[in-house]
DNA sequence: TGTTTACAGTTTACGGCGTTAACAAACAAA
DNA sequence: TTTGTTTGTTAACGCCGTAAACTGTAAACA
């Protein structure tokens, strides 16, 4: 029942395992994880790893929710710590969420990129902790049509069915406008990201940092937001 | 000189290895690919394979380099299909990207994912014929920008210099503006398809199809294109 | 036509991988 | 002190990419 030394013990071998894990995919890129490096690096044989995860991917799906929650908390953090009016609110935490996959390009790609192999996430896992990072940005939005800095969006009846679902029945959160202009002005961001991780990016457009404030700013107005002022 | 017999026998295996390859890819996803398997499946051994490409790397880069041009291919025979006005033609297009990577998810994948270990393939091979779709893209754009249908842009000086250099000493082609809005055209459809690719998109926005149509259009409308009309 | 040469394929081998089975030591609980 | 559980080991299986050495066979040339 309570946490006994020897459960401590494993606690921290679990997060041990991980800890290494995260270190060698980012020497040596995402696919080329190994268990056997793995133990080594912690002065183990591989086969003793199988008593703290039942295989490689349960490894795999560890890490990526760790890397989930950690974007999510690091985007919260940005928020906290915001100031100014909404626009310098808002592109604070854009600029976050960007300086989180620059910094950890390895964890982002292990959430949005083809994550070894034909390999799936478990959705109950991944879906709830994803859908954190698009409520954060939902809540930005709602103060900012709250306060007149955004423009009401009209939002296809369709969509308005699913965002009500994906809003969940718990707590009163964002309201459907402000949950869409997230979903929507997702694409760009996640897009350049994407480009920008995989160096797909730099050669077309040459300064990426310009590019990114640039083009953010510029979609963003058009979308109705007001960043200026 | 001529291309012998025996010339037109190792031309005929280079293309099927990778047939097989890209076969065995879709069944088993990007990072499975096995060189045994392939061979095994081509009634040879493993190390016969290496007459033919010097390691597993440079099959890959030989797929990607040919995923770029059948995509690229594949939005030039949409161009030159399209018809109507000039909405209904930028559409098309648009709509053939994204027919092609939900057709073809293990090319488009191995173009702009993370495309097996830390492997990067050689630049000199792909961004020519990545830029090949983003020429495609602006070339209509240039039309959209003559028939007036697409407002002018405010492309930034900086921007302005690195798109000169990329467009190249050669042809004359496309003015700079459709080049610019290409370029940022390109980061929203980019990220709607990799977050549908990766089944992150599905789970938020319900309908897939009808988000994107919806979306592109919203955004692009907002980018001053005249869809419409 | 007969000889040489280049090529396409083989077998064998090395070291690495994920994973399982069988077993030993350390430790907690009785 | 004994018993049972947990954590580790070694050995083994069947994959993998890749290199070396070797063998036929098809083309090129005398």
């Amino acid at each position: 029942m309570t946490a006994t030394r020897r459960d401590q013990v494993r606690a921290a071998t679990l997060e041990e395992i991980k800890a290494v894990a995260r270190q060698q995919m980012a020497a040596s890129g995402t696919a080329d994880l190994s268990l056997r490096a793995v133990a080594r690096s912690m002065g183990l044989t591989a086969p003793a790893l199988y008593r703290y995860y039942p295989n490689r991917d349960a490894l795999v799906t560890a890490l990526i929710v760790d890397a989930f929650n950690a974007l999510a908390d690091h985007l919260e953090a940005a928020q906290a710590v915001a100031t100014g009016n909404f626009g310098e609110r808002f592109m604070a935490v854009i600029a976050a969420y960007r300086g989180w996959a620059l910094a950890h390009p390895v964890d982002f790609q292990l959430i949005y990129g083809n994550p070894i192999i034909g390999y799936e996430a478990p959705r109950e896992e991944t879906v709830p902790a994803a859908s954190r990072n698009l409520a954060i940005l939902a809540e930005l939005l709602a103060e900012g049509l709250a306060e007149g800095k955004v423009e009401q969006p009209r939002v296809p009846a369709w969509f308005v069915q699913h965002l009500e679902t994906l809003r969940g029945p718990g707590r009163q959160s964002a309201p459907i406008e402000a949950l869409y202009l997230s979903v929507v002005g997702w694409m760009p961001l996640h897009g350049i990201l994407m480009l920008e991780l995989f160096n797909h990016l730099q050669p077309v457009v040459g300064q990426t940092d310009a590019f990114f404030a640039h083009t953010m700013c510029h979609l963003y107005t058009q979308m109705g937001l007001n960043l200026s002022e």
